[in-house]
DNA sequence: GTTAGCACTCTTAAGTATCGAGTGCTAATA
DNA sequence: TATTAGCACTCGATACTTAAGAGTGCTAAC
């Protein structure tokens, strides 16, 4: 059987309308679906078509239709192939400078989250091939150095270490100037053994501390990976919508929210898959989610890069009758406006 | 009428029942329990003046009896006023050390609430009255300056700040020194207009600067008073007592949780009070609470301090019926945790 | 003062009847 | 041939009834 236009805009008409109230769609409702001008006796034999090719569903013999996940799943890569969508307020976000791309993280998911009224998730830039921009040590107290380490888009991380014997100021000083000169420009990665070696030997008596310093930045850097910088925001708008909001299903949803682990797991497994998409949005749907306990959601991802390699991932996680068109158009959106801050700051 | 001896068995007797079931206790069940020896009617006559007094309530003519809030009350007064508490395994987190205090009260948070299956949430140390311990200026770009700050409780902030011209370097290393000489061992509010006239005048050219760096170290302080540091854990847990679990309750509790500011009411209002409480420790039961939406929960909140002025609050929020007597225990346990770990850091 | 006994209340669960939205099928129609 | 009207049928949701059970309050006996 051929899936002709008739059909798509019914399919698409039950969707919509499915989106909207969460409750089965009647063929009579579609027959009074603007567009068309058809009776519901028709409507009916199309959507039993529908169903034998996979798209709808019934929920029980005499109820109307709910989409599938392939259905969904149809209905998405049309938006996809489609959409370029309106401006959001957004913008003003962006317009205030800032300084520290955390604090811009987190304020853009709970953005997110209150514009689309899905539950928000935006996993921290990795520390992938980031230059490290600047390393600096400073004395706090007697035996207590503070190392702050700064890579690209200004992603500022603090350590205090413990040092044995006392540095003098002078010492201090000439190391400060020794790590940034021979440090400076590298990836995380380019810090490698040579360098190491090279370093410790101009250090000459501090190669000692100069050991402890890189041992702390690499446990710095090491800890952050570990400790998974994910922010979330809008959890509880999941109880906006009731086939998520009854107990068990709401408990575990928001159970699995908690735990930054599972979120990392999606997220991984988001970027593993980015090669089959060329804007870098992708929408899992239902069964297609990757994480168990999610099952019952739709999860609508995109990758952000804040130049040279800087990159994490936004996802808006909401019912898997979420409203596609407006989270796609919403990423997309965001998207743009990141790459045009990001300019701005850059050039600034 | 008089709450005599056995009247105060059969009160604990009914909370104690209640807090474990969660469901209304009948004259039957106290009447099996061990130590009364006495008849089920015997307790009814018993229970029928507990609820004259207003200590238990009836949710209907035919079930039996809950705590009332001052049933909840009287009990919680009788173990404060009793308790010290067995030792939790929370010591392990304390002895490793830790370096940055805000990674130690989300860690905190997560304890709590796994411990003792509520929500917890831990309010970051205010600036209070503070010491400023260490300030620095680093160029991290041709007119971009670091500026690092640190308080007592190895507290740090970073802010990068715009400078309209170049400073040299030996310029900048001149100015570090004068910030720190100035300003380091005074609190937030001892750095008042006298304080910084003298600054700018031995700044000489670079006065300009110095404002520049004061304004926003002083922008970096609000902020982050304005950016509240919550922490919060196991929300979730929620779901673990029926009867906040039900989805209007639970949506309203969770959605309250989510929102910072009603949290930082909350502890705001726990700081007021604290006058009345000489362990620091307070429990506010049902419509205690001072916030609205959690009017059917109750909090237990200490106050924890890490020497010298630099304090913040610890609350557990679980159901009415939470274990009173562990949460009690393993807070005040904490305390004396965190005191002593506090200690061994700075005698270190 | 304590207890046994009993009638009474009220919740909960289970069973039953009814309603209505929606379907599938058939026969009539354009 | 495609569309439509009509109708019997299905099945979830809703409301109502009933029965069971837990628990009380009261009274009279111990």
């Amino acid at each position: 059987m051929e899936l002709d236009a008739r059909k798509v805009t019914i399919l698409k008409a039950i969707i919509k309308t499915y989106l909207e109230t969460g409750e089965p769609v009647g063929s009579r409702t579609i027959s009074k679906f603007s567009d068309l001008k058809l009776s519901s006796a028709t409507i009916r034999n199309e959507m039993s078509d529908l169903e034998e090719m996979g798209y709808i569903i019934q929920p029980h013999t005499s109820a109307g239709r709910i989409p599938s996940d392939k259905g969904y799943r149809f209905y998405v890569d049309q938006i996809l192939s489609e959409k370029d969508q309106e401006v959001t307020e957004m913008k003003e976000l962006m317009i205030q400078r800032v300084d520290r791309v955390e604090l811009l993280l987190k304020k853009l998911a709970q953005a997110l989250a209150a514009n689309t009224n899905y539950a928000a998730l935006i996993s921290g830039p990795q520390y992938h091939q980031n230059k490290l921009k600047f390393i600096q040590l400073s004395k706090v107290d007697v035996n207590k150095l503070l190392v702050v380490t700064m890579v690209e888009g200004n992603i500022i991380k603090n350590t205090i270490i413990d040092v044995k014997e006392p540095l003098r100021d002078e010492d201090l000083l000439n190391l400060n100037i020794l790590l940034n000169s021979s440090l400076t420009g590298l990836t995380i990665e380019e810090i490698n053994l040579g360098v190491i070696t090279r370093l410790k030997e101009q250090a000459g008596l501090h190669g000692q501390v100069v050991d402890l310093v890189l041992n702390e930045v690499a446990e710095a850097i090491r800890a952050d990976d570990e400790d998974l910088q994910i922010y979330t925001s809008g959890a509880t708008n999941i109880f906006k919508y009731p086939e998520l909001s009854d107990g068990e299903k709401a408990s575990r949803l928001l159970r699995t929210f908690e735990e930054k682990d599972v979120l990392q797991d999606l997220i991984d497994e988001v970027n593993q898959n980015e090669a089959g998409s060329d804007t870098g949005i992708q929408v899992y749907i239902g069964d297609e989610m990757p994480v168990q306990g999610m099952k019952d959601c739709s999860v609508v991802t995109a990758n952000y890069e804040l130049g040279e390699g800087l990159r994490g991932t936004i996802g808006i996680i909401g019912p898997k009758r979420m409203d596609y068109e407006k989270v796609l158009g919403t990423l997309k959106n965001l998207m743009t406006q990141l790459d045009i801050a990001f300019k701005k700051e850059k050039g600034d």
